[in-house]
DNA sequence: CGCAGAATTGATACATCTCAAGCTGGGTGG
DNA sequence: CCACCCAGCTTGAGATGTATCAATTCTGCG
C-alpha cells in the first residue's frame, strides 16, 4: 500500500514506447509540446485500483506499460469485465466528470495522464488528437461488439479459445519473431479475471483450460505460461470464421 | 422485393426530425449546406436488408425514421445482435470500405445517406461533424459495455426486464406525457429478434415474457403491445442499481 | 516448513437449450 | 364471408452446459 503515486523520470514524448499508437500519435511537434505541458505519469502496482466507478475523475490517460481492466459490478457482486487496457489504450471520457467503470491494474502499470480540462481545450484547438481519439474509439466499439458475440453466443470452450487467440495474436505482434514451433506467451490474467472477462465462473474456466490441454490444443508450463503448438487448431476452436476477416 | 430505393421528397435539413440529435446536430448553416449537397435518402421496407456484412459500403448514414439492427452471424448460424439503431443513430465507419455487420430494417426505415468520400473530406474540413461523431461513438461504446454486462451476467428474466425497461424509457422520452397509470408501448422486435439481442433462444424469451406477465410486472395486449403498470417494479427486475445512475 | 492465494477436480443442482406439439390472429383466395 | 394458411408465438418434456458447493492439490514465498 505504501507508495503508489510515483517518481517516473518524466521523459520526453519522443522516447515514449506508445508514441506511434496512442491518442497522441498524429500530433505534430507543436501539438506534442502542448501535451507535454499538461501530462504527468502515475504508476500502480499489480492489483491496485486506479479508480472506482462513480468516483470523480478529473483526468484522462493512456496506458504506457502494463495492463489494466475495466469492470462493471452489480449490487449483488456479479462482475463483468468490459475492457482490457493494453499499452497505448485510452481511459476516460472527455466531457464526463466521473468514472463509469472500475479501473484496476492487473500488472504493474504506468499511465500517462492529462488533466481533463486542458485536454478538452486542446482537443478543440487541434484536430489531430480528436481525430485519433475517434479512430481509437471506433476500434474499441468494434472490439466491444465482437465481445458481445462471444458473451451471447459462444460456448465456454469457444470463449477460452477466443481469449487465448486474442492474447496470442497480440503477443505475436509485439515480438515479431514467429517461431515456427508454436506461439508462446504468459497469461496476464488470473483464472478469476478470465472468468470475469468471459462471463463464466472460475471453475468453468479452469475446466475448459484443462480440456484444451488434454485435447492437445494448448500446452501449459505452470499456470500462466501457455504454448500454442498449432495456431490454426486454436482458431478452429474459437468458432470464428477461419479467415481472420480483417480487411479494410 | 419490387422497389426499394425511393422517392423521398428530398427535404430541407431544417425540417429534419433528427436535426438536433444526429451527427449533423452541431453544424452551422454553412456546414449544413455542404452536407445537403452530398446527402440522399433511402427507404427500406420492414424486413429488408440494408447491407450484408463484408459487402462494399461506400456511404455512411443516419437513421431518420424507423428501426434497424446490427447483427453478427457465426458460420453455423448462431446470431447476436450487437446494436439497435434508432432515429438519429449513425451507421458506417469513416475510413472503412466494407460493412462489419449485417444491417436490417425491422420496421419501415428511412436513412439519410452521405457518400463516404465527400463525408470524410467534410470531416477534415469542419470540426463539428467529427466532434459530434466522437460523442455519439463514445455513447455507443458505453451502451455496448452495458450490454456486455447483460449478456455475460444477467439471468434470462433480468435480460427481458432490462430490454423492456430500455424500450419503455426511450418511448417515454419521445411522448412526454407521463400517464400516471403506467407506461404503454409497442415492442419493435419479434421474439426471435429479442432473443438475438439478449443472447437467448426465442422459447426462453417467450417463457420469461409470460412469467413477467404472470407475476404482474407487465401486461400484454396482443403479442406486441406492452403495459407497464409500475416502472419501478420493472426496474427491480433488471438487476441494475436502483438509481438510474446517469449523472455526468 | 508451512502457510495462503491460486488453481484443479468432483458431485450435484439448476437455468437454459433443444426438440416437438399446439395455439393465435390477421390476411387471402375461393 | 368463411375456411384455410402461415408466421409468430406459446407451452411442454427432456437433455445439456454451466453454476454451485465442497474438497484437495499446487505453487511461491516468508
Amino acid at each position: 500500500m505504501a507508495h503508489h503515486d510515483l517518481h517516473i523520470t518524466s521523459h520526453d514524448c519522443g522516447d515514449c514506447p506508445i508514441r506511434h499508437r496512442a491518442v497522441c500519435s498524429r500530433c505534430e511537434a507543436d501539438e506534442l509540446a502542448k501535451l507535454e505541458q499538461i501530462k504527468y505519469y502515475r504508476s500502480f502496482q499489480a492489483g491496485q485500483t486506479v479508480i472506482w466507478s462513480g468516483d470523480r475523475m478529473d483526468f484522462v490517460a493512456s496506458v504506457v506499460t502494463g495492463i489494466a481492466t475495466l469492470t462493471q459490478t452489480m449490487e449483488d457482486g456479479r462482475r463483468q469485465m468490459v475492457g482490457l487496457l493494453l499499452p497505448s489504450d485510452f481511459v476516460g471520457r472527455p466531457g464526463r466528470s466521473t468514472a463509469a467503470y472500475d479501473v484496476t491494474a492487473t500488472t504493474d502499470l504506468v499511465m500517462c495522464c492529462f488533466r481533463k480540462k486542458p485536454f478538452e481545450e486542446l482537443m478543440q484547438s487541434t484536430p489531430h488528437v480528436a481525430q485519433r481519439l475517434l479512430e481509437m474509439t471506433l476500434d474499441e466499439l468494434d472490439a466491444a461488439r465482437e465481445w458481445m458475440l462471444l458473451l451471447g453466443r459462444k460456448t465456454a470452450r469457444e470463449k477460452i479459445a477466443s481469449l487465448l487467440a486474442i492474447i496470442a495474436r497480440r503477443d505475436a505482434s509485439l515480438k515479431p519473431k514467429t517461431p515456427k514451433g508454436g506461439i508462446v506467451f504468459d497469461l496476464p490474467l488470473t483464472r478469476e479475471e478470465m472468468a470475469d472477462y468471459l462471463g463464466l465462473t472460475l471453475e468453468t474456466v479452469s475446466r475448459q483450460v484443462s480440456a484444451l490441454k488434454r485435447d492437445g490444443v494448448i500446452e501449459l508450463e505452470g499456470k500462466r505460461h501457455i504454448i500454442v503448438p498449432d495456431f490454426d487448431r486454436l482458431m478452429e476452436e474459437t468458432g470464428d470464421d477461419s479467415d481472420g476477416g480483417y480487411l479494410n
